[in-house]
DNA sequence: AGACTATACTTGACATGCGAACTATCTCCA
DNA sequence: TGGAGATAGTTCGCATGTCAAGTATAGTCT
């Protein structure tokens, strides 16, 4: 409406392609907020196709691979979803369904009984390192028409988007 | 695991700091996906907040756009779907809210009885020219950050990648 | 015309994200 | 000691993503 002439030039590939959008952004900020959110949507649903043959879903898997890293230790439950690539409440229920499938296992701490630390069994453990050659396959793929700098220059501009809104809240 | 060493060099203000894991990504691709989802998801909170004191989520906000796109002639339902940032099927009750809010107004098509068609209705537009400037700043908040050439850069990276997804899918 | 298929939604069931309220502990400090 | 406040989880209500099944209408073939 601003610019003038509606028909403008579309880039092949882009979102504004994607989502036959008549109307192009109005800010170039616009568009890569857009974009980012709709390449994580895909991202994440490719993701989900990877694990969910095995019945869990994609928060499931993060949460299995927090336990991995955290070792024989455990991790308690607030510390579990702070690592979460979603920030919410939802970790209770989460770790309800993977106990119930045996993938992780709860107990109360003993020093400070309000903890309650989780633990990956060996099924879980299992899962994971089964789950491990496709997820890495799905990445490469989704990375791979990258090139190893353009990876690095990609997760250095989020970083830095995710500082600025850090900062910002 | 595979690499030994578990406490490596960490950089600041990197996923991997931010989500303190011990262990490091496994492979680059990796550390880009787990990154490109978690500012995704930081991205959509802040745009929340933005948008929920007027009573809709951010993708109700989203189909305000795309219909604000569409013009007086309207859009039909599963073109507006094709246009979101999620693909979700949850497309129906979306807009019965938006519709029972005054935000969205739906006819059937004369031709194709099938067919419902959306409109934005004056309400609706005046929301968004509400939103407009506070989700701008927003926006600008979180890409300013980053130089226009970064942004274009980001912007190109990100396309390239969903390119990639769909050609594999 | 009548049947078969495709299209455009619509609905239902379920999982999950999110904020807010609630419970159980723990800590601190008078 | 005992009460206020912080902390760790849990639960609730609601919105939405996802899949699968259902409904209405079009188009197509015989």
């Amino acid at each position: 409406m601003s610019s003038g002439d509606a028909a403008a030039q579309v880039r092949p590939g882009s979102v504004q392609a994607e989502i036959r959008q008549s109307v192009p952004f109005r800010t170039p900020a616009e568009e890569a907020g857009v974009t980012l959110m709709r390449t994580s949507s895909v991202l994440s649903r490719a993701m989900a196709r990877v694990v969910e043959p095995e019945g869990i879903s994609v928060a499931q898997y993060n949460v299995l691979r927090i336990l991995r890293g955290a070792g024989k230790n455990g991790m308690p439950t607030l510390s579990i979803r702070e690592r979460m690539i979603e920030e919410g409440a939802s970790i209770t229920r989460l770790l309800d369904k993977l106990e119930e499938a045996g993938y992780v296992r709860r107990e109360r701490c003993r020093p400070d009984r309000r903890q309650v630390i989780g633990y990956l069994t060996d099924e879980g453990r299992a899962l994971l390192e089964r789950l491990d050659p496709m997820v890495g396959e799905a990445g490469e793929a989704a990375m791979g028409v990258l090139s190893a700098a353009e990876v690095t220059t990609l997760v250095s501009l989020l970083d830095r988007i995710r500082c600025g809104l850090r900062g910002d809240d």
